[in-house]
RNA sequence: GCGGGGAUGGCCCAGGUGGUAAGGCGACAGCCUGCUAAGCUGUUGGCGCUUUGCGCCGCGUGGGUUCAAAUCCCACUCCCCGCGCCA
């Protein structure tokens, strides 16, 4: 949720940010209607309120009761109707700001899709294999990690059962981004990963994502696309002191996502499915703190993936390719060598104060004032997709594949093979 | 699921026989004081407007009764205690 206040003060900035993110304006026009009237509304009922409790505090010691009670009954009827009226607006004034997404911050390069996104570096080196790389459901599925077909015939497409190293090499992952972040101050968790909607509402998974997200019948309860979900809400309506901030969660979770409109993108595999687990990071910081913060997190994300050893690249997220609650964001793309790509494994974003302003989550700050914080929010490791990168970059000529190092302790071995 | 208790401003807590939210703590500002103490005064929920001010709303949520509801009635949510069920 964007402040009210920005668009009646600086309509344009909203304009700006909207025609960036390759969206109508008439959205904003819609709202600033809709807040006029809104406040004219309130006003008459104000001016009206106001008659009708003079009236009341005189009844109470008066020799004239029944006609003042006559006339107060008119009045607090016109009232009625008329807060009902209001109600109307104000349900209509929220529905259309909410739908508003997030200001992007200036630095965001301007574009339509992925193609616009700006690469600002490389780390790793691509090995140059002298044997032609498999994919990672060739390397998967001859070394028995992964059952697709079985997971099709019991849960559908986009589903899949995990096999043999492949569950020591998701716990490995676990364990090594756990201890890695915990060094960094990050308190681990493992979140509900059913939650009302008013959480996905808040982080900003609602409304604009409503296709890709599965729902309880008959519960006010979704399955979350992430772990940011329940990281987000979990301090909602809660007032922090600014010593305790900055606060950094580490989640990991099991991810549930509808996929909806992805039809015929990467079908095979495990690389996009409708459930996978991921250690999602989450921070809640000071507002003057959140582009430090930003900077600070993406460079926690891409030590876990240096410390896999996997080449990977970062981009800068362009206007048009942002989601609704991101002012800012950075993908990191790992080199996939048996697609000879990039492809994206972490998605890291400033949200400023967008979800915090819809869950309700403020600090008192060192002057004694209520503000709202500010929130942002990176993959650590997303367990499938960081599998098919180890699989694809350490497989070796004879079909097995090296551990990497830093997981070999937790693996209790160096290679898997048959 | 059943029974009992509870939800009031940043926090704690009073009010409960209907008449329009008291007090404490903390925080902030000022005063005083030759110490970062103590004391004194004020401010300290949200919103609107014609913005040194005026007003409205606000006691978990949503309804109802009433001229008037924190207070009475109904439904619901969450928390605590006990019982039941249960991995």
């Amino acid at each position: 949720m964007i402040d009210i206040e920005l668009i009646r003060k600086t309509p344009d900035i909203v304009r700006e940010s909207l025609r960036k993110r390759n969206m109508g304006e008439s959205a904003l026009d819609e709202v600033i209607a809709a807040d006029e009237e809104w406040r004219k509304t309130l006003t008459e009922i104000n001016q009206m309120r106001k008659e009708r409790n003079e009236l009341a505090r005189e009844i109470a010691n008066s020799n004239e009761r029944e006609r003042l009670i006559s006339e107060t009954k008119e009045i607090a009827d016109s009232i009625a109707k008329k807060e009902s009226d209001l109600k109307t607006i104000e349900e209509k004034r929220f529905s259309l700001l909410s739908r508003i997404p997030n200001i992007i911050l200036p630095s965001v390069p301007y574009g339509k899709s992925d193609d616009d996104n700006v690469e600002i570096k490389r780390w790793g080196t691509v090995k140059t294999l002298d044997f032609e790389p498999k994919d990672h459901v060739d390397i998967g599925l001859a070394l028995d990690l992964f059952d697709i077909e079985r997971a099709a015939k019991v849960s559908g497409a986009r589903f899949f059962y995990l096999k043999g190293d492949a569950v020591f090499l998701e716990l490995a992952l676990v364990r090594y981004a756990f201890d890695a972040l915990l060094k960094e101050g990050f308190v681990p968790v493992i979140p509900p990963v059913l939650t009302r909607e008013f959480a996905l509402f808040g982080t900003g998974f609602l409304p604009f994502g409503e296709e890709n997200i599965y729902r309880i019948k008959g519960e006010d309860l979704c399955l979350v696309g992430t772990a940011e979900v329940p990281l987000g809400a979990m301090h909602s309506n809660e007032i922090f002191s600014h010593k305790e901030l900055p606060k950094y969660y580490a989640g990991f979770s099991t991810c549930f996502r509808t996929e909806a409109g992805a039809h015929g993108k990467d079908t095979k595999g495990i690389f996009r499915v409708h459930q996978f687990d991921k250690i999602e990071m989450f921070k809640y910081c000071l507002p003057e703190e959140s582009e430090s913060e930003h900077e600070k997190l993406l460079q926690t994300a891409e030590r876990l993936y240096q410390g896999l050893g996997i080449p990977y690249r970062v981009v800068e997220v362009c206007s048009g390719e942002l989601g609704a609650s991101a002012a800012k964001k950075y993908d990191i793309e790992a080199f996939l060598p048996g697609q000879k790509e990039y492809r994206e494994v972490v998605s890291c974003s400033n949200c400023l104060d967008y979800q915090a302003r819809r869950l309700m989550i403020r600090y008192r700050s060192k002057e004694g004032d209520i503000k709202f914080v500010h929130t942002l929010n990176s993959t650590a490791i997303a367990i499938e997709r960081t599998m098919v990168a180890i699989l694809e970059n350490y497989q070796q000529e004879d079909g097995s594949v090296l551990v990497p190092k830093a997981l070999q302790q937790f693996m209790g071995k160096e290679r898997i093979d048959k």
